[in-house]
DNA sequence: ACAACACATGAATAAATGCTCATTTGTTTA
DNA sequence: TAAACAAATGAGCATTTATTCATGTGTTGT
């Protein structure tokens, strides 16, 4: 299953050099472990929703579309992946975002959805 | 099915100004479906294999460890998603970055990831 | 024209993902 | 202490997704 053109000799040096500028697998690895994270529309809702204010559980699911429990297994994700942070008070907890590349990331997607 | 809380006062203020801010369902749906082009590590690697260089499908291949049916098939989510565009040249498609919100995207999550 | 090659595509499959339902945990208050 | 409520968790299920294999398409060179 080896193919011809991987002994190509004329992209050799291009491939070398993109090699050396490639970071390693496991940091890609991470990479897209994190954009996973705003893959989602639930996701990434709550993310947008967090922008503005901390909100307990019951908030978001209110604003999205499903269930208490879909939003708990989500929050779960995102904590997991430190991008929002819990602060309990009472029976309720109130999630925020927890990391500061969330909003340029997401800005950033912004602007690439919105031309 | 309707819980208490979707009813309580003390935050409806805050749900309503939330609210206000988030922007419209299709484009969060449309910001999702962007980040899912970078939350594959496959196709992750690809775009940062051409942030140094165009390169042909064989040449991305011989990067990834994966066949050439696989990156074909990435690639094409990429092309779709035009995030990435195609150039022909005799028997060889030269790939490269459409867009430049890709590199800045990127580095952003680099960065939270390098932390 | 035909063989060789680069790339694209379709089908099949295994794994991952996101949801709902049912239940549990932990806190407040009657 | 028992009921009420917010949130978390586990199981089950349907859907999506990434890959491989096999094959098709288009170009080059003999």
């Amino acid at each position: 299953m080896i193919t011809k053109c991987e002994v190509n000799v004329v992209h050799n040096q291009v491939l070398d050099l993109v090699k050396s500028k490639l970071p390693p697998d496991e940091q890609i690895y991470d990479l897209a472990e994190l954009f996973k994270n705003f893959g989602d529309s639930t996701r990434a809702k709550i993310m947008l929703s967090l922008f503005e204010h901390e909100l307990c559980v019951c908030d978001i699911t209110s604003l999205i579309g499903v269930t208490q429990s879909a939003i708990s297994h989500q929050l779960k994700i995102l904590r997991q992946a430190k991008l929002v942070k819990a602060r309990k008070k009472g029976k309720e907890v109130f999630y925020s975002l927890a990391d500061k590349h969330v909003v340029t990331i997401i800005q950033q997607g912004l602007e690439h959805v919105c031309e």
